[in-house]
DNA sequence: TCTAATT
């Protein structure tokens, strides 16, 4: 058994549990669970809140704002969204905002997509809070645990502080083995400033060591720093000021590239651009993605069986239900679009004969002839 | 000993 194979079944494995009990919790994603994840979105706990405005965490570190918009578009009308990204990088911070315009959308993209899996992330959706000072800078650094202690045992500690956002608890990626360092997150700056107080340096209930407890590092300030340091120390720098912002850009991009895998405003030659320069055709190609035909859909199926089924092969852009015009139910056929040649395949050499329910799915690239009958 | 959670 090849590891290809290894992968592409976990996936398909993955996805029976998901399309068979909806979207799942986070309590086994990598030891980083987070139980407000299960218990807490619908309930924000003020009903003085937005009730359509949700945060979105956790999202693949490739998906754009198009395609955010585009997910959560599919359960419906969207009044605003946008994904958070790095000022200077311009890198996805993984997190984005997704405001709808009627409460019960919103409702209803909780119920449907927290929890959904999308290439190795698994999302989390919940209510937005209003946005304050008072809300950052609330998220701790704890080190110093007991290997033995759960997550669920690090809450019950921290919970008498206030009310817990998150909670991680960090493991070795081989083993699964607590690494006794992770994370809390309270709703209030100053929650944590009382927890820090009255649990730094202290012995939980049966440790024989004590805890350290700090204000966690912000991660997103790491990838600004990075840049701006390898700028400060480039060779450019001994050059006076006036030397051509275009060199300095070239050199920004250049580093960029190098660092973080940014796409440069001048990317080089793709097989999208080549083959609308040379003006051939290659079957499912159309210029923004790949188009991939879904054949045998049942008739109440929608748009997020499609993001549940795709999103875990790797960049989904698009997908659609075809439905009847005056019964609005499907008929029998879609399509996905996908951005990377290699994950579409993937996505269709694995679905392609896939049983979704008591129907067998027919999936390959959309062909440019009409698929009558 | 540090994960991408407040526009």
């Amino acid at each position: 058994m090849t590891k290809h194979y290894e992968v592409k079944m976990q996936v398909i494995a993955a996805m029976e549990t998901q399309l068979s009990n909806g979207p799942t919790c986070n309590n086994t994603a990598h030891g980083s669970t987070t139980i407000n994840n299960c218990s807490s979105p619908v309930d924000s706990g003020n009903t003085e809140d937005s009730k359509t405005n949700l945060i979105v965490n956790y999202l693949p570190q490739n998906m754009t704002q198009e395609e955010l918009k585009s997910l959560f578009g599919s359960i419906g009308e969207i009044e605003s969204c946008k994904l958070v990204r790095d000022k200077i990088t311009g890198q996805s911070l993984g997190y984005g905002f997704v405001n709808y315009v009627d409460t019960k959308d919103a409702e209803k993209a909780i119920n449907t997509l927290n929890g959904l899996r999308l290439q190795t992330k698994t999302i989390k959706v919940s209510y937005a809070r209003p946005s304050s000072a008072s809300i950052r800078d609330a998220n701790l650094y704890v080190s110093g645990l007991p290997k033995t202690m759960t997550q669920k045992e690090l809450e019950q500690i921290f919970s008498q502080y206030g009310r817990i956002i998150t909670s991680r608890i960090l493991v070795d990626q081989v083993t699964g083995v607590s690494r006794g360092v992770g994370f809390i997150r309270f709703d209030k700056r100053i929650e944590a400033e009382e927890a820090i107080k009255g649990l730094n340096g202290q012995k939980p209930p049966g440790a024989t060591e004590p805890i350290t407890v700090k204000f966690a590092n912000n991660p997103s300030q790491k990838t600004s720093q990075a840049v701006l340091s390898q700028l400060y120390h480039s060779p450019n720098r001994r050059y006076p000021a006036p030397l051509a912002q275009q060199a300095q850009r070239f050199r920004l991009d250049n580093l960029l590239n190098i660092a973080y895998g940014v796409k440069s405003r001048f990317p080089p030659m793709t097989i999208d651009g080549m083959t609308s320069l040379a003006g051939i055709n290659i079957p499912g190609h159309a210029g923004t993605g790949w188009c991939i035909f879904v054949y045998n859909l049942a008739p109440d199926a929608d748009e997020s069986i499609l993001w549940q089924m795709f999103g875990p092969f790797g960049a989904v852009t698009n997908v659609k239900v075809i439905r009847d015009f005056n019964t609005n139910k499907c008929k029998g056929f879609g399509f996905v679009t996908m951005t990377n040649y290699d994950e579409a395949a993937m996505a269709i050499a694995s679905l392609n004969g896939y049983r979704l329910g008591d129907r067998v799915l027919q999936v390959s690239f959309k062909t440019n002839k009409t698929h009558k009958a």
